[in-house]
DNA sequence: TTCTCTGTGTTAGCTGGCGAACAGACCCGT
DNA sequence: ACGGGTCTGTTCGCCAGCTAACACAGAGAA
């Protein structure tokens, strides 16, 4: 335990990448700000023309940030663990929410007012490169996205997603519909089902009503294109962190 | 002309958006760094992976941004014109270009070490404030990239693309190859060459060699995905800007 | 238990765009 | 004015994934 933990900061934030690199300096002066908050699954954090209130240093769990088309199709371009901070496009001086934001695993995070932390990002030199640093790295995944989305089949892009959310919450149960599935990869519940049942049958993954097991990483790598590396390189996003490939 | 001209202010640097919102004292500063540049189609302003020296504000023409995949297929995901600031992703704090940025018709503009300018924007509030306000809209752009190239049809896509040129060169003859409009589209030549023979039987553009002449605004809109109308939304971008649709 | 709701499995036809290939047209240099 | 390079037009087979429809299986409520 650290000792030189005051009475605002708690141990539990270095949880977060972001509050992780700040200098003890400036956490103290943050953390007295920050609210610890329960993240329920499919909390919703913004949508679309909102306005973003509060900014979210998540410490567990995962979210998804998905692009809504007027009727109603969605396609994901963002995912936010650990790693990072929702509702950081308020930090760029334009506090309306472009797209929605779910919590799509549970868990935990600090939470504060949109406008506190922008003025605190002034003050705190570290505090703003860190989270410069972030909003660069969410550039790329868009980005990464926007290509995907393009040229990559379902198989890829499913095996792809499902490595990004095991990145950053740690375990290989899933808790996910098919539906839900295919609202985050832009596709048919239909052809969705029809993808996992080919991971399935390869022993790839196992899939029960509303869960998904990964049962063999390594070979979820190989079915998923290019992207996962891609996403993985950028500075401050989890990388690959089984220990050991389980099985084969 | 403006009789309040300094020195080091051209009254071209007017035709930038951002540095057009800058306050005379902030410009004044700001523009004894700058220095005028022609801006030849292809050129090239950043390769991924490469080191961003400089950052330009573009006056005209445009620059298209794109992601290159490992075999060589690249999709589109920004475009730059007058409105903006080419290398912005420097002004988060890694010099690292993630993408490709190329001139895709020829300009002007003014250019300064992308060193210099993330100084300069830690002392002009107004110009950090612009800077941060373009990057918010290139999110946008970069997210409405990512849906669009999952849910939108080639004939939507590549309509929506040639008005999006449109809005920023205002000028109706694109110098563009089909080939060309392939990569940015992350598509076939041949199917871009199937789609614009389309949209000329039916008179809304002609087609010549190296060249495309926009002919009918009003349905080439008509014809494009609802991604057009998001994009003209950003804050600081150019809207639709054809005084009086030209015939029908 | 039974009813209902939500989630999964599966089928069948349809289509947008890929992949590959070739002919013709335009443009520039020599 | 002729020859090679670049650009455009067109064709045809092929496949991933959409659309739509229906049957069945868990899981929670009455």
């Amino acid at each position: 335990m650290p000792e030189t933990e005051s009475l605002s900061v708690s141990s539990s934030m270095q949880s977060n990448a972001i509050l992780r690199e700040l200098p003890p300096g400036e956490l103290e002066i943050l953390a007295t700000h920050l609210k610890p908050v329960a993240l329920a699954i499919h909390y919703i954090f913004s949508e679309p023309g909102q306005e973003i209130r509060y900014c979210y240093f998540i410490t567990s769990g995962m979210t998804s940030t998905v692009a809504v088309m007027q009727d109603g199709s969605s396609a994901e371009i963002g995912v936010i663990g650990s790693e990072g901070l929702v509702g950081f496009t308020a930090m760029l001086g334009v506090s309306i929410s472009q797209n929605l934001t779910i919590m799509q695993v549970s868990g935990d995070g600090y939470r504060l007012e949109a406008e506190k932390l922008r003025s605190l990002a002034e003050e705190l030199p570290h505090l703003r490169r860190a989270i410069d640093r972030f909003i660069w790295s969410s550039l790329g995944f868009y980005a990464q996205c926007a290509a995907c989305n393009r040229f990559h089949t379902l198989e890829e892009r499913l095996s792809r997603w499902l490595l990004t959310v095991r990145d950053r919450i740690q375990a290989n149960g899933l808790p996910l519909t098919h539906e839900f599935l295919g609202q985050m990869l832009g596709a048919h519940r239909s052809t969705v089902t029809l993808a996992l049942g080919v991971l399935e049958s390869n022993g790839v993954i196992q899939n029960s009503r509303g869960k998904i097991e990964l049962i063999d990483l390594a070979r979820l790598e190989k079915t998923s294109c290019e992207c996962l590396q891609s996403i993985r390189k950028l500075p401050g996003f989890p990388a690959a962190a089984h220990n050991g490939h389980l099985s084969a």
